[in-house]
DNA sequence: CGCGTCATGTAATACGTTACATGATTCC
DNA sequence: GGAATCATGTAACGTATTACATGACGCG
């Protein structure tokens, strides 16, 4: 497991309160690794009682003290001895590929729903992409070598906006082959 | 969720027993949808209940009995229904994008590490995609677009080898900038 | 004055992972 | 004779998801 580790490398990056970090999650991070608040607050609590991250109580104008986490050096200590270990192979969940392979059991009906379903799920990834392109025109266009923290950034960022452009040449193939098929539902399983 | 359904559509593709089941889910399911055999029991069980699979006992030479399933009309109404339905976003998680920005705040030595990661996660990648390329070769040699249910498999395949050819040339670029980067860790954030 | 956002949580339930368990067969 | 595979599970634990809850502030 690693989302004590994806919260310290962003507590790295900069510090930051639950709520921020939940923000984070929801834009950047969430880019390749998800989390709600209620996971946020939960990992957050056990990570103080380790001593990995320390909090500052920061009060606001107008609104409620915030506590903004910092990392501790156990804390970078950990995300060290975990960064030297093995990268776990990842579990695929890919929903839209059930469906798809469902679709021979559906007729007609179910496969032009499917189909509009396809579409929308591509207008979703083409504004995915323009965003990340958008991120990048402003958070890199002037890419710096020595900068290490930036290009790596940079390079995540890269992966993220390839596989955008897979899924979209991908989806284009599904949507073809989709239109193309015989409109009667396959019931050799079940005669 | 939708193990259930995944477990559907493998099961009106072509009836099995729970262990074939965790073998397919190891294989060629395995692509886009990871299961393991105790996930797969409980499932099973409770699909039992619904009805919405029926076993077939099946006596073997010189092995234990096994329950061949098969879908039964209210699984297969139950699958129709859920390919109907909006499509949910995939969540996220690519750990090694996390290790890569996390290589901001190690050194050399973890650096090294990494790459030594990434070349090793690259060759299971490689292997991957011969083995999708393989299975194209053998089960798609002349694909047929009268076949909806092979078209469907097939399409999906595709989708598996364009994933593993864009992660390829990602690993590469991820390769060529940790090789780049200055050896010195990131320490900005606790200085 | 109601809606959205900032900010932080609890509780219940569902899901996934790891380890353990059993017993037969086939292959080397 | 030992290892691998076939075949089916149970138990314990950890993680994730969903719903619920609270309260202050700012905007229109």
């Amino acid at each position: 497991m690693s989302l004590e580790h994806a919260i310290l490398v962003s507590l790295l990056e900069r510090p930051a309160s639950g709520y921020e970090l939940a923000r984070r999650f929801d834009r950047s991070i969430g880019r390749f690794w998800t989390a709600t608040h209620q996971q946020i607050y939960r990992v957050l609590k056990r990570m103080e009682t380790d001593a990995w991250i320390t909090a500052q109580e920061v009060g606001q104008d107008g609104l409620p003290d915030k506590k903004v986490w910092s990392a501790a050096p156990a804390g970078r200590a950990a995300l060290i001895s975990w960064l030297r270990a093995p990268v776990q192979p990842e579990a695929v969940r890919h929903e839209l590929a059930v469906k798809i392979r469902g679709a021979a059991f559906d007729d007609e009906v179910g496969r032009a729903a499917l189909v509009a379903e396809v579409e929308r799920y591509r207008d979703d990834h083409r504004a995915t992409l323009a965003g990340y392109l958008a991120g990048e025109r402003r958070d890199f266009p002037d890419p710096d070598p020595r900068d290490a923290r930036g290009s790596l950034q940079h390079v995540v960022l890269r992966g993220g906006i390839a596989y955008e452009r897979m899924v979209l040449d991908w989806l284009d193939d599904v949507l073809a082959t989709l239109r193309g098929l015989d409109p009667t539902p396959d019931r050799k399983a079940t005669p």
